[in-house]
DNA sequence: TATAACATGTAACAAGTTACATGATTTC
DNA sequence: GAAATCATGTAACTTGTTACATGTTATA
């Protein structure tokens, strides 16, 4: 639902074609969003059969052609109400990362100190990647800008974790 | 992964069959960690087959049959390496909430201020639901701070934006 | 006596990923 | 001339959920 509501927002500003639309959102956004290029092409072809988006060939040379999808006055009115839809509405985050956390106590402290440094790490390197992402495509800028508050929160809510292991 | 890790480490501290088992993650975890039940069912089929646990069969009466599950020492070795890998591991959150919040320009300010205060109270009644889950088993305790945590910050970070918006 | 809680399970579906396949063009 | 990038797509697989099916016992 949120990912229909990407492409049609994105499609909303200009046509665009399927490599072009995961290109933009892999590099824009990638750190805080996924979508992979079957997954978009998939989207567009089931998009397509709603009517909410048209495309058209384009060709050059020998290339493989390009399919550019526009949005459809039947698209537009699906992206304003699943905007409105998505915007009033909010999935609980899954804390599958903490159930390890519950058993900390089967480990030596030393141990326990050692695994979770490793974590500290891959978290200080979303933190980095999330942080050179900050773009020039403003509407990505909120999302990104959460992002980070997040990582900062799980960093030092991390380190207090550590600190009251000793 | 960290599901089974799950299971193996609640079978750890006494048998238990399915039923026991989804009712104690659903009452004492179910705002931050969910498990169905066909899950739950499914997972033991496969640690039996793995060989991670054992049952034997208990009846009362006519009632139907409980399968009460044991971890077995390959269990406890699984259990052991689950532990150690899921530690040191950490898989970035999605952000799909928030597509729809690049999009909130295409909104009046009115509709966008009063659809973002719907969201809002959303997430004040998840923070409420975890402080009641705050809970006798201590395990457990961490991964709760950790969502409630969470939750407060987004909340936070919500209300800012919404007075952004102004 | 109806409904909730107890107890397990199957089958269909949903959403998305990975791996594979194809083939042209640009870059090193 | 090899590798990366451009461009699309299919098929299999993974992970988990929902809906359905079954039957007992406690509770209102």
């Amino acid at each position: 639902m949120e990912r229909e509501l990407l492409l049609l927002g994105l499609l909303r500003t200009q046509a665009m074609y399927g490599y072009q639309l995961n290109e933009m959102i892999d590099s824009h956004l990638g750190t805080s969003i996924q979508l992979k290029k079957p997954t978009a092409y998939n989207l567009l072809d089931k998009m397509t059969d709603e009517g909410w988006v048209t495309y058209r060939e384009e060709q050059e040379g020998n290339r493989p052609p390009r399919y550019v999808y526009s949005i459809t006055p039947h698209g537009e009115a699906a992206f304003q109400r699943l905007l409105r839809k998505c915007l009033a509405d909010y999935k609980p985050t899954e804390f599958r990362s903490d159930i390890s956390l519950a058993f900390l106590e089967a480990l030596s402290r030393e141990e326990a100190a050692f695994l979770l440094s490793k974590r500290r790490t891959i978290i200080q390197n979303l933190l980095e990647q999330v942080n050179t992402e900050a773009t020039q495509n403003s509407n990505f800028q909120v999302i990104i800008e959460h992002h980070r508050r997040h990582l900062e929160m799980e960093l030092e809510w991390l380190e207090e974790l550590m600190a009251k292991l000793k």
